[in-house]
DNA sequence: GACAACATACCAACTAGTCGGTATTGTCTG
DNA sequence: CAGACAATACCGACTAGTTGGTATGTTGTC
């Protein structure tokens, strides 16, 4: 997103309703917040929404664009990239998704993975929006996940994108557990589990004897 | 549940209600489904909504009550298990959450994993009662996971208890990608690196050489 | 003076919840 | 057994408040 209109450096009313939607959206969910409340946080007028913003849903598309830039920007800027090893930058990842747990529930949990448990049957332009920024931000990570398993003995180098799906997965699995249980540390732990699976595919040839049955990790084709 | 009205043959407005809630949430979410449309849906009056509910919370926590029973009722009856290791039996677990992919996202996907979503910061009693569910049907994986792991070479016989969560983890993530790609294929895949995942942990003492590093399944706490 | 960026007042539709009433069933009593 | 009494299950019109969205300004800037 931000097509033309990122040269001020006040933020405008689009931006603070975009900021305003990312921290209410994840903690009271996407019907929970109205219109109303986003201009309250936002500190505009309802005017200046519908100024901006066709509509609410509208907005929603949008606020799953933006996400995927700043999150997008926020990780390209993360230090795990400058690991050496394909290996270690997927690992560097998940342990860096595993620092940032900080803070309340709202603060870390993901803003499209919120949104698309509401819209997915009612809204497919903003079911699409929050896929192409998980499935986008998968897809980051799948250079490097599939010469990690390229390194390994595993014979599953064409799988690097389901991985890096899973790795979403295993994400937004322990961000729903983090918020029923009211426990950061329950979402961590999942998260290392991620890690020791991924530490356990990336083995070098020589140390792994066993591997999972090539029909496990087939998937079941509907 | 099912306090003492469980007699007739013939449903009553309490359940027609609670099984519409069943349907109604999982498509539309918490908030998106209206006290008219379960009413509708149940084809009962709104009269006989606030009889039987005190409020459309209370309804909620009843609705994730009744998922807790009748899920339960389903796992503990699934052909899994009668298998004789414990090993085969969470292994079948994990096949039997793959096979039971059927029919559309709504049909397949998981009422408290969605409600938690939405009100995991404004309705404590219904987070709680979700938070119960999850954590209750975790519970019921723990015996055969200990047991597996306790037959395997690992030395992390008190995580059962964490990764029983992590299972459940990655089956409500996998249904989080479900909803937004519209592809079942997708959350099947995540379902088959989870299955992968654990028949490593249950492998035996002598075919596993390399162990993840101890630090990183210790999680972190916050 | 045209146009973008707001603000204010307002509305029609919808929402959870209320309320007076009815039908049915059981239960106690004479 | 009849008949009074009470509790439960249910109905549907109504309401007070909320919601997304609109209509009509105002203000600053090129």
């Amino acid at each position: 997103m931000a097509t033309h209109t990122d040269r001020q450096v006040t933020p405008t009313a689009r931006e603070r309703l975009l900021g305003a939607a990312f921290g209410l959206v994840r903690a009271k969910g996407y019907h929970a917040t109205t219109v109303d409340d986003l201009c309250a946080a936002a500190g505009v007028s309802k005017g200046a929404f519908f100024h901006h913003f066709a509509s609410k849903g509208d907005l929603a598309v949008a606020a799953a664009d933006h996400w995927s830039a700043v999150t997008g920007a926020f990780f390209a800027a993360a230090p795990y990239h400058a690991l050496k090893s394909a290996r270690d930058r997927v690992l560097g990842y998940v342990d860096f998704r595993a620092a940032i747990l900080q803070g309340t529930v709202a603060e870390f949990t993901c803003l499209v993975g919120t949104m698309v448990q509401e819209v997915h049957d009612s809204s497919p332009p903003i079911r699409d929006a929050c896929a192409r920024s998980i499935v986008g931000h998968a897809a980051t990570l799948e250079a490097d996940i599939a010469e990690a398993l390229a390194a390994s003995s595993s014979g599953r180098k064409a799988d690097a994108h389901g991985l890096a799906l899973h790795t979403q997965a295993v994400l937004q699995g322990a961000f729903i557990l983090a918020k029923a249980t009211q426990d950061t540390a329950v979402a961590a732990a999942s998260i290392a589990h991620l890690r020791a699976y991924l530490e356990y595919l990336f083995q070098p040839a020589s140390t792994k004897r066993r591997q999972p049955t090539r029909k496990a990790l087939k998937g079941r084709s509907r």
